[in-house]
DNA sequence: ATAATTGCCATACATTTGTATGTTAATTTA
DNA sequence: TAAATTAACATACAAATGTATGGCAATTAT
């Protein structure tokens, strides 16, 4: 059993995991003091020390950054929901989150990445499912086949992408529903990013 | 359009994203020095900043292990497959890597895991289907519900796990296969691990 | 009531780390 | 052929980093 971490300990547990899972890389204890306004780098290294003690984490000796997760994979992330993203019919995009999904350590996660949750069918030939979390990252170009993440009057879309001399396709792969195609200057439209990864919880479902 | 590498660099680049994809954090100087055994970190900073210089690396300068992957998500690490796995029939495992898949950055992947292939659609109600990537953590104990991978009389095979009183049970999601019903103490009978992530090419498939 | 834990700070120190500079040799490019 | 690039080395240095130690107030456990 793991013993109870006081609220310190678990704000800084958070943020380490946070730093680990966005940038990449564990932070140095300098970054950890700076960011909770710690005058000394030794008050974070006491409660790093607390923190390993109590089996969250192992530090390798002297080695910068050297901090990793004891809990791996079964540590779970509370991330923000931003939206809701149609892959059948357009659905609107709410403005603040609206749910929040725990993402396990695996899914690693681009920096500025964010989350939607998918709605409808329109991309089960492509194995994407109503319910599944994709991560968007929108600092990627994208390029003709890749799934994408686009704004369509409003509403958001998930549909494979193809650009045209001067169109834009955006093509589902259930042949229930057809093929958008917009031209390359039309106002309202607007790519947000690329589907560079889709998280489905393990955990039982209904079959 | 990136300049080329040269071999040596391009062989220190692969150790880079190895031990930022293996380990989680970017290597310092001293051990990319150690492990191409050179006898200084000079010789690694020199070659840092020549990759650097061609795009494929951005640094943050005086930051220890601040190397990041220009490349990001666009890059791709090619890793064995040792074998493949049934998620219907039990299929057998080869000794050696039967191939390889270039595995995307966005796809962390923790250490000793390794990658297997599915074959069949014994859990097609999961998600997972004939042709994915399965990655496999051995280092993590099962947990009822969870999705596994067991050898079963020198077989592979994907179900999810259930323990019971004396027997562990098997399940496909798929009920034209039936659920496996092995005693505890069946002596040819091991789990392999625990999946822990599917990768699954965006690219185009026929629909 | 006393001891232990928590939370924060200060100072000090040895390594680690990134960086700068210069040298040498082999290879490639102009 | 001359100049540039590549590849490796050595030395030196400032900053970053982890660590050790001690102090102090507040809270919690015994």
């Amino acid at each position: 059993m793991q013993k109870e971490l006081t609220a310190i300990q678990k704000d800084i547990l958070d943020f380490l995991i946070d730093q680990i899972k966005g940038k990449g890389i564990p932070p140095t204890l300098a970054d950890v003091a700076k960011h909770f306004g710690y005058k000394n780098r030794a008050t974070v290294q006491q409660h790093f020390q607390a923190i390993e003690k109590k089996g969250y984490i192992r530090k390798s000796p002297k080695l910068s950054r050297g901090i990793e997760l004891t809990l791996e994979d079964k540590y779970f992330v509370p991330r923000p929901i931003l939206g809701e993203v149609a892959a059948g019919n357009p659905l609107t995009i709410y403005p603040d989150a609206i749910d929040t999904v725990k993402l396990p350590t695996i899914a690693k996660m681009p920096q500025d990445s964010f989350l939607l949750r998918v709605k409808g069918d329109s991309l089960k030939d492509a194995y994407i499912f109503s319910g599944d979390i994709v991560i968007v990252n929108p600092n990627l170009e994208p390029k003709n086949g890749q799934i994408v993440v686009a704004i369509l009057n409003d509403a958001a879309v998930v549909k494979r992408f193809y650009k045209k001399r001067s169109e834009i396709e955006l093509a589902s792969e259930n042949p229930e529903y057809k093929t958008i195609v917009i031209d390359k200057k039309y106002p309202s439209f607007k790519i947000v990013g690329i589907v560079v990864g889709i998280y489905r919880s393990m955990e039982k479902r209904a079959g």
